[in-house]
RNA sequence: GGCUCGGUAGCUCAGCUGGAUAGAGCAACUGCCUUCUAAGCAGUAGGCCAUUGGUUCGAAUCCAAUCCGGGUCACCA
């Protein structure tokens, strides 16, 4: 049991023992104290004042005294300040909870919880590369199925991939005009990459189409959709749809070399998925569905064939769920999917890792999804996540302003590998060796950089300025962790690996806060994994580690003061290195043992 | 226009289930490498928390209005 909980469960017990007044311990209020004053964590009182009659300083005192005398081996020492209880936490708390937990590899691992959630994320189109969008897209969705792991759930990563529709098409048609045979292999192009250009060549020539159209006096509204080269795109979808044998196998060929390059990137990010759903083999579930709602008159049909649904008392408006023609819509097949996705995987919730222009397509989803009595219903939740700008403002693949994945990633780890150099810590690595670290920093500084931010909020990225590797970044924890481990490689040699039970009692302040801090790693998990918010460990992983940089500086850990210090150190060297790597593993990053 | 999300240091962001003098990082300026990795540490400076009103012992945090910005409201996906 943490300590915040144990403090809220005395308090209230106190306050009953003393007041007769009986609180839950959840109406207890605990900060934790700042730094300017004596204690570790701080009662707050103002609250009980109206109830108890009695001045916030006198109930401090009160109860300060009271706690102490009743816990006499957890807390030592109590100041009133205002309406403020501060109390002091015995050491021999911190050191029973070193202890504890030093050896244990996965510190900060809740219990099982039996409940099953499904992740999914990334969702590419096949048509262009991954951008920089995605990655925010990707290293979320990982993180957040790791947290939930972390947190004692069941978790299934799932992609869907929208291989088919207008978009596949047009890349497909610009192929066939312009390519002239070309493939991946023949140009010596990534895949993604090498289908992407020929998106770009379909807008070109649909541009420029257009634009001859219009100079013959045509409405511009016209002219793009008679436009040839549309024309053509729009036959072929029907001839996907009706099966062409050459249209599907021009697809899958483009399909199959987008998925290489897919898969390229996938594992230089180390994303996977336990489950991909390719949107052509599900595009078509969901309609039963409709009947189903009809029948339960969930949905109703207007007079010209099509189906909707009323949301207006729910606030917000009517939704087509059937097209005239009996075809369904992109809704449809998301109802059909999540109630796929029940079934197959028994799952309790369903998390979506999707941009928050589809906030309301979300929340219509769960509504239709509630109306329709589908078990997993309320246990769908959009993980909704910011844009990322750039200075200029949006993205715009069309206008040729998007930050490629591909390209970034190779930046960041080039960056990465002139930063090694100039420092030269790491001669003697082998080729390998430093591809490996490279990597790992490179990566790092992206994934910290991408994560450490609200995900609903959306977020600049300046390619001017890059990503910084000091201060707030991945490059600093990993920094720490690799010192940490320096110094742990050092005693082991020294014959003083941190085994030794016996630790020094009468704590400095910088070895307090380290440990207060590595105490509230399992509450952590918790609180980003209820709120869905990777966030919350980058934040609190890189305030971990300047803790732990400042006690570094300020005290020696192989040249302690004493024998017991020396052990004490290296302990909490020990925990804080594990606690580094188990939070930065969550978000998806690795930690080198030396750079 | 309706709904919705946001506006905190020069810049990028924390803090938002109400609590002490609003915190980090970057950039700027001072110091600190003959002792564990200076991708580090210590410090200085930098704020009308968009504006106005309300709720109360107390508001960056809650409520309302206003201003500014984003998203969305397709028989598109």
């Amino acid at each position: 049991m943490n300590i915040i909980i144990q403090l809220k469960t005395a308090a209230a017990a106190t306050i009953e023992s003393l007041y007769g007044v009986h609180l839950s311990p959840e109406q207890v209020l605990i900060n934790q104290t700042k730094p300017e004053f004596e204690g570790d964590y701080t009662v707050v009182l103002f609250s009980f004042v109206k109830q108890l009659r009695k001045s916030p300083e006198v109930l401090g005192q009160e109860i300060g005294e009271q706690m102490i005398k009743n816990w006499p081996d957890l807390f030592t020492a109590y100041n009133v300040i205002k309406g403020f209880l501060n109390l002091s936490v015995a050491d021999s708390y911190w050191l029973n909870f070193l202890l504890e937990n030093q050896h244990s590899k996965a510190f900060g691992q809740l219990p099982a919880t039996g409940k099953r959630v499904m992740v999914e994320y990334s969702s590419p189109n096949t048509n262009k590369p991954l951008h920089l969008g995605h990655l925010r897209n990707n290293f979320l969705g990982f993180s957040i199925t790791e947290i939930l792991k972390a947190a004692g759930h069941h978790t299934f990563s799932s992609c869907v991939v929208n291989d088919r529709g207008i978009h596949i098409c047009k890349s497909m048609i610009a192929w066939q005009m312009f390519a002239n045979g070309a493939t991946p292999e023949s140009t010596g192009t990534k895949g993604d990459h090498f289908v992407g250009q020929y998106y770009v060549k379909f807008n070109d020539e649909y541009k420029t189409q257009v634009q001859a159209l219009v100079d013959s006096g045509m409405e511009a509204e016209l002219a793009e959709k008679q436009a040839p080269i549309m024309e053509a795109t729009q036959q072929m979808l029907l001839d996907w749809e009706a099966g062409k044998p050459e249209v599907i196998e021009l697809w899958n060929k483009m399909n199959s070399w987008v998925y290489k390059g897919f898969d390229a990137t996938y594992k230089m990010i180390g994303t996977h998925f336990d489950k991909v759903y390719y949107e052509s083999n599900t595009y078509l579930l969901g309609k039963d569905l409709v009947v189903e709602g009809l029948k339960k008159q969930v949905f109703y049909q207007k007079e010209d064939g099509s189906v909707w649904i009323d949301l207006t008392r729910d606030g917000l408006d009517e939704k087509l769920v059937r097209r005239r023609d009996g075809t369904s819509v992109y809704i449809t097949q998301d109802i059909g999917l999540a109630e796929e996705k029940q079934k197959e995987y028994d799952i309790q919730e369903s998390i979506y890792v999707v941009g928050d222009e589809q906030n309301y397509h979300f929340k219509v989803l769960k509504l239709i999804c509630q109306k329709l009595g589908l078990p997993s219903a309320d246990g769908i939740y959009h993980l909704s996540y910011g844009m990322v700008e750039l200075p200029s403002g949006k993205m715009k693949s069309r206008e040729g302003t998007v930050v490629d994945a591909d390209d970034l990633i190779a930046s960041m780890i080039d960056i990465a590998r002139q930063k090694t150099e100039e420092l030269g810590k790491v001669s003697d690595f082998s080729e390998k060796e430093l591809a490996e670290l490279y990597n790992m920093i490179g990566l790092g500084a992206l994934k910290f950089f991408l994560l450490r931010v609200d995900p609903k909020k959306k977020m600049l990225f300046n390619p001017e300025e890059s990503i910084d590797f000091h201060g707030f970044t991945g490059p600093f924890v990993q920094y720490t962790h690799a010192r940490i481990q320096s110094i742990l490689r050092k005693l082991e040699a020294a014959g003083a690996a941190p085994s030794t039970p016996a630790v020094a009692k009468n704590l400095l302040p910088a070895e307090k806060e380290v440990l207060v801090t590595l105490e509230q790693f399992p509450g952590l998990i918790q609180e980003a994994a209820t709120e869905h918010d990777p966030s919350k460990i980058a934040i609190y992983v890189f305030n971990l580690a300047k803790l732990f940089n400042a006690l570094y500086a300020g005290h020696s850990i192989l040249n302690a003061e004493s024998e017991e210090k020396k052990v004490l150190r290296a302990h909490i060297a020990a925990l804080t290195g594990t606690s580094i790597k188990r939070a930065m593993a969550l978000l998806g990053i690795s930690v080198p043992e030396r750079m």
